[in-house]
DNA sequence: CCTTTTTTGTGACATTTGTCAATTCCGATT
DNA sequence: AATCGGAATTGACAAATGTCACAAAAAAGG
């Protein structure tokens, strides 16, 4: 199993690449110092996994990812990080980073590539823990329906409203008259104390009146 | 390394702890076929990762996840699954499970016990890929300017759009004519190729096209 | 069978919204 | 001063939206 090891401290990568060599399943193919060494050294070696720190002098590590995963779409690249933040956490899930771990955890580095090269994700613990929150719950269901007195249609049809289908989109999907469409709106409107159709689908995907803003 | 492995599959189950058992460093203390074993087995034993099954037939594994970590704030539970709901992800996270992974892949299941032992977190890469879609990325003042020819008082109109004000408030706000935001608003809908304000709304509010509901 | 609801539909109407072309205003440039 | 260009405005118009009162039609109960 062939590692790419990439990070801008220097004493890090070495202490890296003994960890990992220590193991007899693993090679560190190379080892980088900066973004464009990720890039370039990806390249020449293509490993089975690209280990590399997140945050490093010349460039920020998601943006050598993110080209990287361009190129090769089934790179395995995992992220090292010094402390977490959520940002990056959001933006490595987007790229398809493949984990996003915290540097001290030195043992559990090991299992992690193991883990990454098996095709699995894998997240430090205290990070994963912030992702519940950054969800947004799809509770569409419970209060379409639950809290508000919505009948069947009504919820699909604020449904479709916040997919932002106009009245005869939805007519013609629900097999409805167009004027039954804005009668259901109306009412869902008066239930929901909400004005038109675009604070409904505002009200449906934040889940909570339009704040009016500042 | 004490595992617990509960699965109603009973063939499943069996087939889980002699793979398991296989590996030297893991032990497989108990057996269980369902929810209520789960919690029994759990308190009985105490072993250093739960996997389970999310779905048996009594009640879900979710709500034994959940009542297991409660009383038990550091167990670690991985979860099995045949297929992956989106829906189960979510939840599995919120009761702060330690992993989501596909029953199918055998040889990706001690990896992943590992990592879990070692503090990790682990999803299968399938399951992963769906996150970002779910995660509500707070980019609102990144892709206005930026990514779009949109100019400051574009921008701002859009925003306000998004917070459900209509023209004549957006006008009042903004100390323009009412004429004015109209013009803005069709600027902004020629640029973005929307069609509507509410379209605008969800394109602001989700960061991507509306999806046109299935 | 006959109510009673619930769902769906209609038509008329006021309002809001989106589009367009033409115009004015203002500062910067030459 | 002349002119150019962007920002803001206007007015006219078509289309979409929201409201309302009321009527069929269908489903539910009795």
């Amino acid at each position: 199993m062939n590692i790419l090891v990439v990070d801008d401290d220097k004493l890090v990568a070495m202490s890296l690449r003994m960890i990992i060599e220590a193991d007899p399943d693993m090679t560190v193919v190379d080892v980088g110092y900066s973004a464009a060494d990720a890039i370039r050294l990806y390249k020449k070696h293509l490993p089975d996994v690209l280990l590399m720190d997140i945050r490093m002098a010349d460039r920020t590590g998601l943006s050598a990812g993110a080209e990287i995963r361009e190129k090769y779409p089934n790179a395995k690249i995992l992220f090292l990080t010094t402390f977490n933040d959520d940002e990056y956490i959001v933006k490595a899930l987007s790229i398809g980073a493949r984990g996003y771990i915290i540097k001290q955890d030195f043992e559990s580095i090991i299992p992690a590539l193991k883990a990454v090269q098996e095709g699995q994700t894998v997240f430090g613990s205290d990070v994963v823990g912030r992702l519940p929150s950054m969800i947004r719950t799809e509770k569409q269901e419970s209060f379409d329906r639950e809290a508000f007195g919505l009948s069947d249609q009504e919820a699909e049809v604020m449904r479709l409203v916040s997919c932002g289908l106009s009245n005869r989109e939805i007519a013609d999907k629900l097999c409805l008259s167009e004027g039954t469409v804005r009668n259901y709106i109306s009412n869902i409107l008066a239930k929901l104390g909400l004005r038109d159709r675009t604070n409904l689908a505002i009200f449906y995907l934040t889940g909570g009146k339009p704040g009016q803003a500042e």
